[in-house]
DNA sequence: TTGAAAGCGCTACCAG
DNA sequence: CTGGTAGCGCTTTCAA
């Protein structure tokens, strides 16, 4: 719309030089007399002159951008992630550009052709959604790419993973040695691969640790009302859970909201936990035993593969795998001796 | 950098026909031929074609894009209005690329020269800092903007404001009424416009409502940590508030932990107070009163002032206040008849 | 150290 | 309904 914009050639003018050098100021192509430089920096003031970013992309063949793509940046692990990136970038003069899925791969592809089409110079894709020839076609793509959590390594493509089999096994453990042996699993999105193989892990590794042991699970959506939900559905199985595992943090403090308004004590009551170690795990009530997940990490390794000038080459085509590790606070606890529970209140 | 990718030419090529039609076909204009643009849909499938979108606003005159420039995106509350703001431009074929400042004004300065180069077809300005010269040179400009909080309305320019004198007074008069006399404020970036005139708000209307009522007041980030440290400075100043009023609900969560840990009831030894009534005021614990900000209104509004089609003209240069509501929970009560407070426990 | 000219990839206008 | 032809505003050789 704006096409009523000073533009450099007008700069130009007004400087009594060629557009040429006013693009070469600009681009501190050191290569100007400085009188002539301050002539047209003069003018780009006079004038209010800001460059059109879309021409300089075209003309110059780069964007100085990355793009970000997330499932859901209203949960702080992907905001987490987004900020290191950000800051990493901007260090190295460039823009980065996200884009929310909402788990849907269906918005996953749109996104990924508007990253295309920006021609940003390299994509992170932290995503638990995945649309198969999607991975493909990005491979054959002339942009870098990074993915967390799905999709596998090749040719211009880094892959980051966690651990998860090793968190869930010492968080199992942990809660086993508090005598816990029945289960509840919170989850969203459970039909997704990435998210699927978390329930899975659960199952494989109690089963593993004491035969016998029950898991049941709820899924609802990935924010604080879905934990709450989940829970509720949860404690109408009535199978007595003495602990709940929830997906992640933000999920558990959802949990932990409806326990605490259906009159159970955590963790007199029942213990829960969560993964990611967001801040909030701190500040809520109880603080909440979790899974740190390295966030920062990500972001770095984002950051290294994608950004140039930095040692990409190390991680190119490679898999990744984080460890996490488990932060014991004060939601989880041993299982009360007396079997009978709290009366719950009536729900509000 | 990528400069071998899939151009419209090639396209037009493998589908024997003009630049000019496949364009057509691209934008839906729909005086082609059925059976060529199918032809021409087929090459573009065939070749994985994506257009430059750079090349496309460049030549287009328009990006189709509207720019948000928040304050801090980690803060539910601006994050509520980026997505009412992004779904409203979705619905309407519009991108919205997004800017955080983190209250700094130098960022703000280059978040609005990115977001000009950009070329947005309209700007939102979010955010508590505000740089003089700015307002002026954006009202001079051709893109309409939407501020919040900040900046005078004038041509192309519309304004959104809440009216924080009436919700403080309303939550001044509730606490009042409760019993409370010593207030602590807590806040952050205190030396911004803005936040500054809500610490006077309360300020003023505690004294007109009782005169010899204390407050004091601290200051410091805006997040959880921040609310929780700007309590601990509060508490080390011994005068012994019987509520604290938070200038949001994220440092009212952070202001919750401090309290607890510090061996304080809420509300039963200091009562606890936000402004936002953001997600998580209602699953902290206690829930949090506070005074609700209508952050889907002031997402609409900005849809209907930046996107075509809409009523944009009833706000056009116009300021919009928007009343907020006061929403009572758990978090205040009455004044506690005895003087002295529970032993505080020694900070872990 | 500077200028002229040739694009970058696409849209839009004008013929046909 | 379709093709040709100008640009959009900037960068980038290539000469001077």
């Amino acid at each position: 719309m704006p096409r009523d914009t000073v533009k450099l050639e007008e700069v130009a003018r007004r400087a009594r030089v060629s557009g040429s050098t006013v693009s070469r100021v600009l681009n501190n192509l050191s290569v100007v007399k400085n009188s002539t430089r301050m002539r047209v920096l003069k003018a780009v003031e006079e004038l209010g002159y800001q460059p059109n970013l879309h021409a300089r992309s075209l003309a110059g063949g780069s964007s100085r951008t990355i793009g970000v793509i997330v499932s859901n940046m209203e949960n702080p692990f992907f905001f987490d992630i987004y900020k290191t990136v950000e800051s990493g970038a901007r260090a190295s003069g460039y823009e980065v550009v996200i884009a929310n899925t909402n788990y849907s791969s269906e918005q996953l592809v749109k996104s990924i052709r508007l990253m295309i089409g920006r021609r940003v110079s390299g994509l992170a894709i932290i995503v638990s959604e995945m649309d198969a020839a999607l991975t493909e076609s990005l491979s054959k793509g002339p942009i870098p790419v990074v993915f967390y959590d799905v999709g596998k390594p090749s040719q211009r493509i880094t892959n980051i993973r966690v651990n998860y089999e090793r968190g869930v096994r010492t968080l199992v453990e942990y809660l086993c040695s508090l005598g816990h042996r029945s289960f509840g699993f919170v989850s969203h999105h459970a039909a997704l691969d990435p998210i699927n193989i978390r329930l899975q892990t659960v199952l494989e590794v109690t089963k593993a640790l004491a035969p016998g042991m029950t898991v049941y699970s709820a899924s609802r959506e990935d924010d604080l009302e879905g934990g709450r939900l989940a829970v509720r559905d949860l404690l109408a199985l009535k199978f007595d859970p003495t602990a709940i595992i929830c997906v992640n943090d933000i999920m558990a403090v959802g949990a932990l909201r409806e326990l605490r308004e259906e009159g159970y004590d955590v963790p007199g009551d029942i213990s829960v936990c969560g993964f990611d170690n967001i801040t909030l795990s701190e500040f809520c009530y109880p603080p909440l035993t979790t899974v740190h997940i390295p966030r920062d990490r990500i972001g770095q390794i984002v950051c290294d593969c994608l950004l140039p000038g930095r040692s990409a080459a190390s991680f190119e085509g490679s898999e990744i795998i984080l460890d996490p590790q488990l932060v014991v606070r004060e939601s989880t606890g041993l299982v009360s001796s007396h079997s009978s529970r709290r009366v719950p209140r009536k729900r509000s």
